[in-house]
DNA sequence: CCGATTACCTGCACGC
DNA sequence: TGCGTGCAGGTAATCG
């Protein structure tokens, strides 16, 4: 899963395909996926216009006018694709740049532009840990949104803010940046690189960096720093490449991330002048990669 | 207030 | 070739 990077890639990919279209279709082909879909998911979806679609953490909002709010969740392994009608198929079929199974299609969005040119936009998710819900009202207070802490975009999350948030936390520093309550959109690959950039164990008790003293403040403040621009950076690259994360355009071409410490264990550390290898660790069930060289 | 464990589900890499 | 094992980006419930 995509992680906040990753959603907000896929968001980019199919907000020129759908915002302003309309659903002249929406077909789920199962009962579920995590959660039931909701009831009348299909009736309530079809021949509505999307109006914008949004991101919060790592949920995708799909506003439909005169209608509900569609949460969307990728789960660990959900993925859209978009398929469009070419010039050279016969009429009502489609083609895309290769084959792919349907296997775990699991939600298929028939749509047109505001111009009428058709596409379909496709959910494929096979551990089916994704799910969609509606709200009735505003997204942001619907009970899986409410929670939610700050975004890591932007400059908000600042040293003093952080500090805030991690005073007199007992948790780990991993477990504390994984809270989605605290910071909303870290997951395990961006939560051990951003602790990398800042010099931070993934051990370290999170309440430590948060006290008055110069370094403390120092600290967060390099944190925060850290935080923003790892899932900028990230954004900018166009989201990570991992397994079956797929683009929402579904093409091949993109930006293959590198991390600094995720997934290299026994690799050198390549933080300049550090001597240091990245050990794999296991946290709160998860695993976690840092080097213990360079972070205190 | 914590953390660890388990669960949800499929696919893949690995060792034998 | 197959089979067992462990692991994978997510959240949430349960137990100590």
């Amino acid at each position: 899963m995509p992680e906040l990077p990753e959603v907000e890639t896929v968001r980019r990919g199919l907000q020129p395909v759908l915002e302003g279209a309309r659903l002249v279709n929406v077909e789920a082909r199962r009962p579920d996926l995590r959660f039931p879909f909701p009831e009348r998911f299909s009736e309530r979806l079809a021949g509505k216009t999307v109006t914008a679609l949004g991101r919060r953490a790592k949920y995708l909002t799909m506003h439909i006018e005169d209608g509900p709010v569609l949460i969307c969740h990728l789960g660990m392994s959900g993925s859209f694709r978009v398929e469009t009608a070419g010039s050279s198929d016969i009429p009502g079929t489609f083609h895309h740049e290769r084959p792919k199974s349907a296997a775990h299609d699991h939600v298929v969005f028939d749509v047109a532009s505001p111009k009428g040119e058709r596409s379909r936009v496709i959910f494929n998710d096979p551990r089916r840990f994704g799910f969609m819900l509606f709200a009735e009202g505003a997204p942001d207070t619907h009970p899986m949104l409410a929670g939610l802490g700050i975004e890591p975009t932007g400059n908000a999350l600042d040293g003093p803010l952080l500090a805030a948030l991690l005073k007199g936390r007992r948790s780990p520093l991993k477990a504390a940046l994984l809270d989605q309550r605290l910071i909303a959109g870290l997951g395990n690959i961006y939560v051990s690189e951003a602790l990398w950039r800042a010099g931070l164990s993934p051990l370290r008790e999170a309440g430590t960096i948060a006290g008055s003293g110069k370094k403390a403040k120092q600290q967060c403040e390099r944190l925060a720093e850290s935080i923003r621009s790892v899932i900028a950076d990230a954004i900018a690259a166009g989201g990570s490449s991992l397994r079956d994360y797929v683009q929402a355009d579904g093409s091949l071409g993109y930006f293959q991330h590198s991390f600094a410490v995720y997934d290299r264990e026994g690799q050198p550390c390549s933080k300049p002048g550090c001597s240091g290898h990245i050990e794999r660790i296991v946290q709160s069930g998860r695993s976690t990669f840092y080097c213990r060289t360079c972070q205190r």
